[in-house]
DNA sequence: CTGAAAGCGCTAACAT
DNA sequence: ATGTTAGCGCTTTCAG
């Protein structure tokens, strides 16, 4: 007895209705009686119907599911992020398919996101960087669509971002109090607003402390631990090296830190080092690194709930959030030895 | 004027031809002249026809498209598995979803597995551990399934998997072979047949190489670094301390390197650890993780393989892959102190 | 090689 | 509150 998946009209049969109000009922719409309602969804229940989603899409309807866009990356950035998003759509009944780029996928950025439409009632976007293709697409998009991380590059979109630059100026103002004076910086992604930001931060911030920024003491990261490390033994092995350097993201201060390691240097003792993310593996290495936080889940779970306020409909013209950073104070951070001697 | 998106019988019509005809040269059926299917393509090509997979699903055809159902997890093992699968689904002109799952996802297998199938020629399953309603739901399946890094939980479906047993012995070995003897392991999540498959090779090899290993030298480790940490933290302060930590995987092996400075020891020279999964970031922290390498990306490529081929109808009977794994040397280990004292 | 008809499971629109 | 009709975009028959 070969028995297929249950479908409305199964179901409506059962329940001895139509199929039209079984629909009502399954969708929580009105014009059910609550009786009728609970009958349906008993028996629901009781064969395990699952609506088809491809169907109610096909036929007009809404899926409750939304899609999430994002480039797979080497840290747990985007990780934290999912599970946000996934969260708050759950929590709200909605499920969340996630569509992983790599980094060869360029020119298909029209089909993806066509496809993406085809089972999603909206859209969040993890973007990888400026894109003209990635605009041009999203901007034929017919469902709702959320950026984050990429403030200002889509302004017509509501977007989630934290504040880096707020973020990078408490980065420097901790080291300053702890007596630094000669900060390098590593740099990020310079086609990413995030590190346009945390750029203007540092530098900013080392103007109000009186510090004047040297070009010396900036060296080009890209967020990755590689660029990182090779950043960082640039800097420390300058005759002047800093005793305090401010990467750019988390994952280039494990290379800074390496590097640190590799000339022999101690963290913190010859030099510290503060990241900015504050992804899991921050607190999981040693030393633990002292880092900016950004809160990921939230920032995923915002995006979502801005989502789903533009799919039902409600479009507050405000949605362009930016949620604060925090220092988060671990070992990777110390005075500098010069001022430790002198307090002795 | 709304253009909307064009649609198969627009295709048809601009073509000429019946929409038949027209879908059989997108699927790249036969049954259709050269010449006809190129002059379709070209104008598909031209107006930017993408085919809406809801609607193929719906009529009983492919979507080419396949589901990966995936725990999110802390380190990056996870994300390694979906580049893989993902890059051979697109050279395979399939696109991948990713449905993640949280922690407190339960209890809702059937529905995510329907919901999955609604749009998937197949799925991929990477799942938290044996677990009795899942295994029901995915029997309920009815596309084709691969199961991933669960061998002998699912044996009723094609599984990839990489040689846990021989790795774990691998690492047992390379200690030994640097003269290590009393040699601790952190044990992994025991619902996992990985966890099992190297505590096993963990203990014949140490018996293989005359070592017997000792209950106290074992610590639970579940896989996390809080407890890789914790465990690290006991073995340590045995009064006869381990020379040598195997941990489960690199997330716990993580752990007990910071345990390790949290005591004053530094690795290797103090104590030794090596890890397990060769994960991106060991080889991005300090000091380098030594570690036995699973291929993550060619696990998630050989499940999608396998997967497209049983969508194929291709169903080989030895579709249970598993897959070699080897020794990764980095820095976190060496030999023991006394020994390199014996040498001088 | 090509096409016409029927229908996948569902919901909008229009009944009643 | 409930039911009927039509059709979403595609593919499966089944005919030519």
């Amino acid at each position: 007895m070969a028995r297929r998946t249950p479908t409305l009209a199964r179901l409506a049969e059962l329940a001895g209705i139509s199929q039209m109000s079984a629909s009502r009922a399954i969708n929580d719409r009105h014009g059910v009686s609550e009786q009728t309602r609970d009958k349906v969804l008993r028996i629901a229940a009781e064969i395990g119907y699952v609506a088809n989603r491809t169907a109610q899409k096909l036929s007009g309807g809404r899926t409750r599911i939304v899609g999430l866009l994002t480039p797979v990356r080497q840290d747990q950035f985007v990780t934290e992020l999912i599970i946000g998003a996934g969260r708050a759509a759950r929590n709200a009944g909605y499920e969340m398919l996630v569509y992983p780029m790599f980094d060869e996928d360029r020119e298909t950025h029209h089909n993806v996101l066509t496809l993406l439409q085809q089972f999603s009632d909206g859209l969040v976007a993890i973007l990888p960087h400026d894109d003209a293709p990635y605009l041009k697409a999203l901007n034929e998009a017919d469902v709702p669509v959320v950026v984050v991380d990429q403030r200002g590059v889509f302004p017509q979109y509501p977007s989630v971002a934290s504040d880096n630059y707020e973020g990078a100026r408490l980065a420097v103002q901790h080291l300053v109090a702890l007596g630094h004076t000669r900060i390098a910086f590593i740099s990020g992604d310079e086609r990413l607003t995030a590190a346009h930001d945390r750029a203007r931060g540092f530098n900013d911030a080392m103007r109000q402390q009186g510090l004047r920024p040297e070009a010396s003491l900036t060296a080009i990261g890209r967020f990755s631990q590689a660029m990182g490390f090779k950043a960082a033994l640039h800097l420390l092995k300058l005759k002047r090296p800093p005793t305090a350097i401010f990467a750019a993201n988390d994952l280039s201060a494990f290379g800074a830190i390496a590097a640190a390691h590799e000339l022999g240097m101690r963290v913190p003792e010859d030099v510290s080092v503060i990241g900015f993310d504050d992804v899991p593996m921050a607190s999981q290495v040693y030393p633990p690194l002292t880092t900016i936080r950004q809160p990921l889940q939230q920032m995923g779970r915002s995006a979502v709930n801005i989502l789903l306020a533009r799919i039902a409909g409600i479009e507050s013209p405000s949605d362009r959030i930016t949620l604060p950073t925090d220092l988060i104070l671990r070992s990777s951070t110390a005075q500098p030895a010069a001022k430790r001697g002198a307090q002795r």
